[in-house]
Order: structure tokens, then C-alpha cells, then sequence
DNA sequence: TATAAGATCGCCT
DNA sequence: GGCGATCTTATAC
């Protein structure tokens, strides 16, 4: 596995269009592909801070070994069964909190994990892991159900910008038996 | 009520 | 490359 050594423009007049609830109302595949090149936004402190979307997974539903939902209906996981648009937030490792998107139709457990991105704006953050990204954007467990189409927490996308995509297997499920190599991860660089 | 393990990171050698 | 931190969740007793 390589290190990512891309760098990509800082893109300080990006403009887009804010991404609504049928964007996420299809399979989360299709959604982590397309959430690669946008951009996802937040007001810290009082600072609005921008971050171009590079890397994400999709875990496709309870029949997928790896998703969370595969353990069925519970506590934990009931907000991935709702509706399309809403942070699934979860602690991992007792410290680092988990920013996922919940997608698909209701009923329908998926969701697309955001595991990286590259600042912009000049902001000086490394983003580059889903333990670090949530940090970054103080994302926390009080953040789950919390509407990713609303005025706190949103994505941006421009249409035109695309990133170059290559799929490879999701990190960290060694656990999922035959789901533990479905080419399920994301990754977007800079087309030159 | 108790226990084991986890969609990670940072520090160590 | 290995390992410890730290706590929620699911599952077992």
C-alpha cells in the first residue's frame, strides 16, 4: 500500500452547489465515489473550515460483514437505518470518533465513512485519517443524527471538478470474512 | 454485572 | 514494524 504523496491545489474561490438529501439517497458505493473532489464544511470556533473530500468507504448494509448494521437493529446502529443525510458518529479505540454519512433508502443500512481529506483555505490541518478528520471538524458522539444537508455540518460539490478515483479494500476489517476484500475504499487524486 | 474487541493514532525501537 | 491508550458496544454470564 502506498503513501499518498499528492498534492493537491488549494482551491480558495471553490464554489459549488450544496449537496441535498437525494444525493444521499442512493447506494453508499455510488455516494463515496462521488463525495471524492467535495468539499465538506464546518464552522470551528467560529472559524468556517473547508476540506476537500480525498478519501472514503462504503459499507453497503446489514448483509455487508463489515458494515456495523450487520449486527442488526440496536441502539448503535439505528441511525443508520433512518433516513439518508444524518452522521452515523462512533467511537473507535475508546478515543477517536468516526464521521460516517448515512445513505440509501430508509430501511436500508448504509453508509460512506470519510477517511480523509486535503485543508483548504489555508487552513494548516492534517486530515489524513478518519480519526484525525473528526478531530479536526470536532465532530463528537453529540453529533450523531445530526443533518448533513442542515447549516452546521454540510458538503459542497462542483460538478465539474472531478478527482481521478482507484477503489482498493477497506481498512481495519480483517473480522468481515468475505467482504474483507471488496473493493469498497475510495481514494481521489488530482487529474493533471 | 463482566468481559472482549474495535472502520485509529502516535510513539517506540 | 510493534504496541499501548481508552471507552462504547455487543454479547456472554
Amino acid at each position: 500500500m502506498g503513501v499518498k504523496t499528492v498534492t493537491y491545489l488549494t482551491i480558495s474561490k471553490y464554489r459549488g452547489r450544496k449537496l441535498e438529501r437525494p444525493f444521499f439517497m442512493r447506494g453508499a458505493e455510488t455516494v463515496a465515489r462521488e463525495l471524492l473532489g467535495a468539499v465538506l464544511v464546518r464552522t470551528v470556533n467560529g472559524v468556517r473550515r473547508t476540506a476537500l473530500i480525498t478519501e472514503t468507504e462504503a459499507y453497503v448494509g446489514a448483509h455487508d460483514l463489515a458494515c456495523h448494521a450487520s449486527k442488526g437493529r440496536t441502539r448503535r446502529t439505528e441511525i443508520m437505518f433512518g433516513p439518508a443525510g444524518y452522521a452515523y458518529v462512533y467511537l473507535i479505540y475508546g478515543m477517536y470518533n468516526m464521521l460516517n454519512i448515512v445513505t440509501a433508502a430508509e430501511g436500508d443500512a448504509q453508509a460512506v465513512l470519510l477517511r480523509s481529506a486535503e485543508p483548504m483555505d489555508d487552513w494548516d490541518a492534517d486530515l489524513s485519517g478518519p480519526g484525525k478528520l473528526a478531530r479536526a471538524f470536532h465532530i463528537t458522539l453529540a453529533d450523531r443524527g445530526l443533518d448533513i444537508t442542515g447549516d452546521d455540518l454540510y458538503i459542497v460539490k462542483n460538478p465539474h471538478y472531478q478527482l481521478k478515483v482507484t477503489a482498493t479494500p477497506r481498512i481495519g476489517i480483517d473480522y468481515a470474512g468475505e467482504w474483507t476484500h471488496a473493493p469498497l475504499r475510495f481514494l481521489g487524486t488530482q487529474i493533471q
